[in-house]
DNA sequence: TGTACATCAGTGAACGCGCGTTCACTGATGTAC
DNA sequence: TGTACATCAGTGAACGCGCGTTCACTGATGTAC
């Protein structure tokens, strides 16, 4: 009954009335509101009550936007892998260089510890993410895959044999829709593993107090990487290329 | 008044009456209920009126052995850094391997995932450990140190200058108690930042689905950094030293 | 343009709950003489 | 060895609190004719 005879409805199905317009702004503002109160407190201490108190609405009020106090959080995670899978293809797009994706990464990290947490960190025991979230997860494998099979022989220099986990890859390669070699898969679970590590023990305070910069200590151990396998970037011409 | 006129004292200062050892025994007790109930939901979850109720006494019970909940939790971080610095030093003990204490760690992390995550997972914001905790920490660097600094040259094969992160580090090294060389420092940061990459995204559950074997992606890891930087171990020999 | 109606954002009261923590107490255990 | 006393682990009631969530409601806003 009393169908929308005007039409407020775009190629997407979504609604743009004035109702829907305005529920969409308020739905961003409690996010926003929320992410403040995470960064404060930590994502476990996310209160539904108080983040419609800071909105300068009641507790209840919120139901309207969410559903429940876990709709919202499994929002926020979306939105968190959403906006890396986005700043990582945008990186990707303006070109398949993987030194520029690890800066846009550790940049990403930086901007918002929480939200880097709250998609990288401890997990909560029992927690499954609905499957949207690991399609967007899948994304971001997917930029990391691209930065580094667009480069000649998947970015690799000059090399021997495969190792022993590049052969163990071989049998195991799905995650990557079959198109990289199993050198490639290898670097890029390098690439990850290794920015994941400096990035995340640098944002959880695991290097203050001991006085170099966590800065160059990234940069190097992108280097490492892209230089070819062991070969630093500032040594690679000489030393490698006989 | 009443002091106590037997020696139930030991050298340490610890009293040994059986009053003391019960004492001892409960709080053990406790936390390894605390323990079981952090592995269920993680540590913000974890409650003193529950872990008592579990023990089978009442809430109130529980202020006998530890001040407050937050007493409790920062005991149950103590006692995961002092498993691992324990751990560690052992391995190193044994003979300073950087592979086999590479592996001591993992094993130690994935014997207690939230332990792991405890000391090295996403931090609360706001929180500081007690300058105890940092300490143990401290040991934990020292083993790594130890590790690598007992190999000729620090681990390195021949090499050429150093690279800008090295000579960032000259000027940084307050941390290693000035004993190492720069190149040293740069290649503990690398083995304590790629392991904890690899293994914190494998206890995270990031690789599940992928189908390898995270036990291989971290023995890969292991031999890439320990081969020379980016030789690999089974290639060495035939590729790299015309 | 004006009127009648439907929609729906937000309120306020109330729900049951479990939390950390305090307090005065009881009763068992160990200690001193 | 027996008795008087001090210690202290654990209880049960109570505290105030904030949580997520429900419900019936009001009043403003947009819609239809």
């Amino acid at each position: 009954m009393a169908e929308a005879t005007n039409n407020d409805t775009q190629a997407n199905g979504a609604k743009t009335g004035p109702r829907e317009r305005y529920r969409a702004q308020v739905r961003a503002e409690i996010k926003e509101c929320a992410w403040r109160q995470m960064a404060e407190a930590g994502a476990s201490a996310l209160s539904f009550n108080a983040v419609a108190k800071q909105m300068g609405m009641t507790g209840p009020a919120l139901y309207r936007y969410f559903a429940s106090r876990d709709d919202l959080i499994t929002e926020l995670v979306k939105d968190a892998y959403r906006s890396l899978a986005d700043t990582m293809r945008a990186s990707v797009d303006a070109g398949p260089d993987p030194a520029a994706l690890g800066h846009a990464m550790r940049a990403w990290a930086l901007a918002d510890p929480q939200r880097y947490f709250l998609a990288f960190g401890t997990p909560v025991p029992g927690y499954h993410a609905p499957g949207e979230i690991t399609r967007i997860a899948d994304e971001v494998m997917a930029s990391m895959l691209a930065a580094f099979a667009a480069l000649p022989a998947g970015g690799l220099p000059a090399r021997g044999p495969a190792t022993p986990f590049e052969t163990h890859l071989e049998g195991h390669r799905e995650w990557a829709d079959g198109h990289a070699s199993p050198a490639t898969l290898r670097r890029v679970l390098a690439f990850w593993t290794r920015l994941h590590g400096a990035v995340s023990l640098e944002l959880a305070g695991h290097f203050t107090g001991m006085g170099f910069d966590p800065a160059r200590l990234f940069a190097a151990e992108l280097d490492d990487l892209l230089a070819g396998v062991g070969v630093r970037a500032e040594e690679a011409a000489p030393a490698t290329r006989p």
